[in-house]
DNA sequence: AGGACTCTTGAATGAACATTCAAGTATCTG
DNA sequence: CAGATACTTGAATGTTCATTCAAGAGTCCT
């Protein structure tokens, strides 16, 4: 036996980063072997394709995502607290000028479409279980009678979910640091009571 | 002289389909070839590149959906009925499963990010044109006095904006009609007086 | 009718692409 | 140390791509 020389997460996180760069279409092969180190047949060997790379750097991003979510959402601390926090980060990912900016799924998603289902269904089931968090921790807010409308917590979930893409989308038609943190503030007046 | 054989809107017509079928990178000339019917010498003469025949193809999807939303907020109705009208359409289109599901400036502005900045220019100009429209619609429904928060009509046009961004990406998570109607029931509700 | 001009045609071009594989090299086992 | 068993290497492969261009065909004007 011998084992692997590259370390298998710190190539995810370099494909991570070159499929949030350039995309998946525009991220080459060349491009991926120069960000990752590995030579084309150490890439097939490890991942089989580079689809497989792309599904593996995807739900790499995702852990990653699901992680900070987890830790922001931590249990002593008032819920909407945490979802102004989440909203804060968002703006300013979105503010970058780095490939941070993007957020890999849903740029992916976009690109995708009717494409390859086995990715997009991918994209589609790791959105949604940020989403379907969000649902709990904001059904945690009702319970703990923090200020949120009285609304089923998965429809308001939806909500912020979807202004979460929204302002993605719009950070690449203008990407002002004030704007997108208005429209943050809207979404959270949105579900919270008068 | 001799006129050229084609009708360039309907071969605008063609390409903007394929354009939103399969996003830009995937539109093969090939693929525009067989949609447009004409061959790829004249495509060259009459667009430049396939860049060019994007650049009209874009343009005119534009312009389509400007005039949608000219005739949409007509004098003698309501804002706020036309504005819901514009999200109804929104959601039609969006569970469609044609590729009249998508909006090809904002898909194709995902996609190109960080690819061609002439582009992303255009596109971000073209969809910043409907959400100054929009945001004059809402000044007038303001002084019309009409039910809308005091706030600016800038930022509530944005807000709005930022939602229809929001629904197309989400709509590749969750194609469901209903969902997608109450988003849009939630978003009016947001610039709407208690 | 003839010549000039322009549009159309579609095979040819070369670049870029994902992928493969046989040779090379390192590690481990006995 | 020797043999076996991986892993690594990177040039080669065949495909697909956007683009070009010279030949062909249609239209118009005189």
């Amino acid at each position: 036996m011998r084992s692997a020389e590259f370390d298998r997460s710190q190539v995810l996180e370099q494909a991570m980063h070159t499929f949030m760069e350039h995309g998946y279409a525009k991220a080459s092969m060349q491009k991926l072997t120069q960000a990752t180190g590995l030579h084309p047949g150490s890439i097939y060997c490890a991942f089989g394709s580079k689809k497989g790379l792309f599904i593996e750097a995807a739900s790499f991003y995702h852990q990653q995502k699901l992680q900070v979510f987890e830790s922001l959402f931590s249990e002593d601390k008032p819920v909407l607290a945490s979802l102004k926090e989440l909203l804060a980060n968002t703006v300013q990912e979105c503010v970058q000028n780095t490939c941070a900016k993007v957020c890999l799924l849903t740029r992916s998603l976009n690109e995708i479409e009717g494409q390859d289902r086995e990715i997009a269904e991918l994209l589609a089931r790791n959105l949604q279980q940020i989403e379907l968090s969000l649902g709990e921790q904001i059904a945690r807010a009702q319970r703990q009678g923090e200020a949120i409308i009285d609304e089923e917590p998965l429809a308001l979930a939806r909500f912020i979910t979807m202004g979460v893409y929204g302002m993605r989308t719009y950070a690449f038609t203008n990407a002002d640091q004030s704007i997108l943190a208005q429209m943050a503030e809207q979404l959270l007046r949105a579900i919270q009571k008068p």
